[in-house]
DNA sequence: ATACTAAGGTGTACTTAGTGT
DNA sequence: ACACTAAGTACACCTTAGTAT
């Protein structure tokens, strides 16, 4: 199991084999949306964080994969290269987590 | 309308005010999630970025808050920092985004 | 083989009404 | 006022069957 294919994909996701094609083909389509736990999924076997599905802008998107791919020495100056202005903004805003399932 | 509650927070968010209440606690408390678009409009309501509730450890999550309060020229200097392992690592892996509704 | 779609079945979010703080 | 929940309704995803490349 080496290729890209629709079902390959769902195999390594670990979606039913008979259905792997249509779902991810809806997915792209953007017919459908895939729960978050299959989101989840999907983003181990393409090797990407799952935030990266819900990034709204590519600036973003380059973060997610950038830190993804980043050993943790180079995520670690990175974080703080930005907590300063994020620990200030965050004294200003109510901003609470919200769970998932 | 200046406070926190669940009602002002679905107002900003658009959320009809017969059900806003309902709603982000079955959010907040987890029995149910947010379909996407919602979720845009509560993180532009909250000031965070959209993949914040997505994110599913706490340090991707900083990150996500840091970017989005950090300035464009220091937002520029962290994607560079990250970008060469990113840019080695997206050759190796066939990374395809999924569209959104 | 693989990607894609229509339509119905299934499951979840949304609405409403109501309780409790 | 506000947070929260139960139950029914509405709607989105998932499955199946089928078409097409």
């Amino acid at each position: 199991m080496r290729g890209y294919s629709q079902g390959d994909l769902g195999a390594r996701a670990g979606i039913d084999e008979a259905s792997a094609s249509a779902r991810i083909s809806q997915y792209e389509t953007g017919k459908h949306l895939p729960h978050f736990d299959i989101a989840c999924r999907l983003a181990g076997a393409l090797e990407v964080p799952p935030a990266f599905f819900y990034s709204t802008d590519d600036e973003t998107a380059a973060l997610l994969l950038g830190w993804d791919a980043a050993e943790p020495a180079k995520r670690q100056i990175a974080l703080k290269l930005l907590k300063v202005d994020a620990n200030l903004e965050r004294m200003k805003t109510n901003t609470r987590r919200r769970r998932r399932r």
